[in-house]
DNA sequence: TAGCGATGAGACAGACCTGTCTCATCACTG
DNA sequence: CAGTGATGAGACAGGTCTGTCTCATCGCTA
């Protein structure tokens, strides 16, 4: 065996899957077009995904995984919950102003597949309650459960809404003002110590 | 002339596509699907809209018109900016809570259209861009211009994100956190009198 | 009554969609 | 060398998509 090259394979068709998906959308992006891109025959595809669903799903998974390892390491480098929070609204920050940036990826898809019962809408929620789950227990470090999941969830608020925001154009006002926010409602449900 | 029967036909095409994009996305929604659901022939379709495309932009227009005087209504209810604030806040409340609640339709249009110079993609910003302003608007009475602005992005921030987070089955809780954070905000924000 | 505009019904074109199938080719391995 | 498994190339089926076209019908009005 050499690399294994039928992962190989299926890793390049789910990151050319990605990139159009993210420019064109779910439903506008035919299987045509994806193995056109990929460079790979129809079959190739189909025997390593059962379906345009199953793909979906995989690509969202892939880009979850990429993004937790991000942030992992980003969570080193914050020392309180205030730094470690903020390091993940200057990710953010960084991401609204890449060149290609067309918004999330996991909200376009709970947008594209609105049944909750849907493979692909519980691979995107999948995502959105990880980011909450990761922000409690940073926050858990300085407050109450309860609170923290409170806070937690209005963090991902501001979040979702400054993506949004971003995308429509207004990125610089929208990270500044929801960092601002997030900061003072941490500094507001902070455990005194 | 009886009740101009041409604009019941086209306002009637707005209404029953409204109800299938809201249900299963745009592009998931077929022309077949709304003139049958319509009960309309294709042709009176493409004789009031040039495409469906076209429809699209006229139906978030009319969600928009629609949105708007339902605020318009609840805004004189209200006295204090945190009264009028909380009135849409509570209309969120109830929207979320509305047996078919689906997630918002701009940023599902956002979504499905994500090219900036595309009409829809323009229809639905102007819809976030109004909200957003209404806001601003209600806050200058009580702080200065910029400020106001300021705090009318974070209001809308968590206004979509607490709509996102109301699809994914957590409107409860969104919407209470995303007020109690509103209400903070606008308190450290408040022009001292 | 005659005419006119709006509509209904549906065929049609041309493109695209997902998913299946066959067959040739190529690389590697026993 | 022979075999085996992954892949390439593309035809194909069956359906759906948008948008155009024709023709019959119906209601209103001059």
């Amino acid at each position: 065996m050499t690399s294994s090259p039928a992962s190989d394979k299926r890793q390049h068709v789910i990151e050319t899957a990605y990139a159009l998906f993210k420019r064109a959308g779910f439903h506008a992006t035919g299987i045509d077009r994806i193995i056109a891109e990929a460079e790979v025959a129809k079959m190739t595809m189909y025997r390593h995904f059962p379906s345009k669903d199953e793909l979906v799903v995989e690509v969202l998974d892939y880009r979850a995984v990429r993004f937790d390892r991000q942030l992992d390491r980003l969570a080193q480098e914050g020392i309180t919950p205030e730094q470690k929070i903020g390091k993940i609204f200057s990710w953010h920050e960084r991401w609204f102003r890449s060149p290609d940036f067309h918004g999330c990826l996991f909200a376009h898809a709970l947008a594209e597949f609105g049944d909750p019962g849907h493979p692909v809408f519980k691979a995107a929620a999948r995502q959105k309650n990880g980011l909450k789950r990761r922000m409690r227990s940073i926050l858990e470090e300085v407050m109450p459960r309860g609170r923290a999941e409170s806070v937690a969830a209005t963090l991902l608020m501001l979040i979702e809404g400054a993506t949004l925001l971003a995308q429509m154009g207004q990125a610089d006002t929208a990270i500044r003002d929801a960092r601002k926010a997030a900061l003072g409602i941490i500094a507001a449900s902070r455990r005194p110590q």
